[in-house]
DNA sequence: GGATGTGAATGCATTCACAGCA
DNA sequence: TGCTGTGAATGCATTCACATCC
């Protein structure tokens, strides 16, 4: 009945949490009604018990003897995530990455409306990219406020990430998603995530070196396994 | 002297590895020298000791009384990660982000080089895009073969991305980058990290919509707080 | 003094295994 | 029987704290 208490649930449950969302949508979409931890966990490489155990951290969403009805677990994950509702999400930098971001439709489905876009570079202001015009950072609080934007995506270039993060978090963005290769320091109470491209070319890298040296003698097993997935 | 097992490594411990190499050569560009694992792990909000054992676990890299050397961490760190030699990595998928990605001039300087850009939609076969001509995949093998390409990245529809990634390990390929919103099922041998845009802003809409919920009493709390990153 | 490298201690996350319900 | 939810047991990863070296 209690909702558990925040704190102790594990950050990579919460990770998985995404990922079993994007499986139960699949899922939905092939028509299946239920689903049992056991199939959820095999479609992701991940064991029964480990699924079971993170959606318990969030509440009690199973039919013993049936499984989970995939369309009532779809709305309970959305709901834990947030995405029930949909976020207005500002974008900040222009560049190849930004543009490429602006024309990718998947967000809408998933909660997130694209609000609004910013540069810095004024040869860019007031042009239009698809539907949206790109305005000058010194808009941001104007904009932040009356169109209730509380993310935002930072694409920029590596050298002003950390000030283009500053004036974000100055006008009042609560949550960042920032592409540029670069370590930002933000408020506690604002939220942080970061995708570098280089940094993820470089664990498959690791990766790639271990296995074509060591793995030991065996080293041509390739059974065709499960699914393994960002870390 | 002994090179520790890689099979206990922690995976973590790896990912870091990549964030220490780009902190350092942040340091390298202003001229610092030498370097503590308290300063390196505070540009990154880590402890120093969780600096110093992950270090470790690859070799003794430090100078007691010193630090460590910049430039020689480095070498060290691009050595262990694989890339002290350039990877020559091929792009499937001309779209949106697969353009983004090409245009994308950081990859050279860490080590990737973009080899060759295929798609398998004919009516883009030929074109040229940047300096890249657009491949049909039935050339996969044999440009793989050719210029000893080792690394994908997939940045395909999500309903043809198992399809190509399976194309791909055919034709030889040991490390795959995923941007299709899929969990794709590959050998063992594969290696396989995925970025996928919506389950990065689920985890910051979950951390957001935590803090403005919960967060205790003293939820104004928001002391200029050291760097998170991608998790 | 100032720093590393590392066993030992702690703290998290995962897995096991089973009671209980449909 | 089939499956969930969950304490208990295990196994990893992080942190502590100190011997060691410049």
């Amino acid at each position: 009945m209690e909702q558990p208490r925040p704190e102790l649930i594990p950050i990579p449950a919460v990770r998985r949490l995404s990922l079993y969302l994007r499986q139960l949508e699949a899922f939905k979409r092939k028509d299946r009604r239920t689903i049992s931890s056991k199939q959820l966990g095999e479609s992701l490489g991940l064991t029964d018990a480990q699924v079971r155990k993170d959606l318990a951290y969030f509440g009690q969403f199973g039919h013993p003897g049936i499984g989970y009805r995939v369309e009532e677990l779809i709305a309970q994950v959305r709901h834990i995530l947030g995405t029930d509702k949909t976020w207005n999400v500002l974008l900040v930098g222009a560049g190849n990455l930004g543009r490429a971001l602006l024309a990718y439709k998947g967000f809408e489905a998933k909660g997130f409306a694209l609000a609004a876009v910013f540069d810095n570079d004024p040869s860019k202001f007031g042009k239009k990219i698809g539907q949206y015009t790109i305005q000058p950072l010194s808009e941001l609080s104007d904009t932040i406020s009356k169109q209730l934007i509380r993310l935002a995506i930072l694409a920029v270039p590596a050298d002003v990430a950390q000030d283009v993060a500053d004036q974000l978090v100055e006008a009042g963005i609560r949550g960042l998603l920032n592409f540029a290769p670069v370590s930002l320091t933000v408020p506690a109470d604002v939220a942080l995530n970061a995708v570098d491209l280089a940094v993820q070319l470089e664990q498959i890298s690791f990766q790639v070196s271990l296995a074509s040296l060591g793995r030991s003698p065996a080293a041509s097993s390739s059974s065709p396994t499960p699914a393994d997935d960002g870390r």
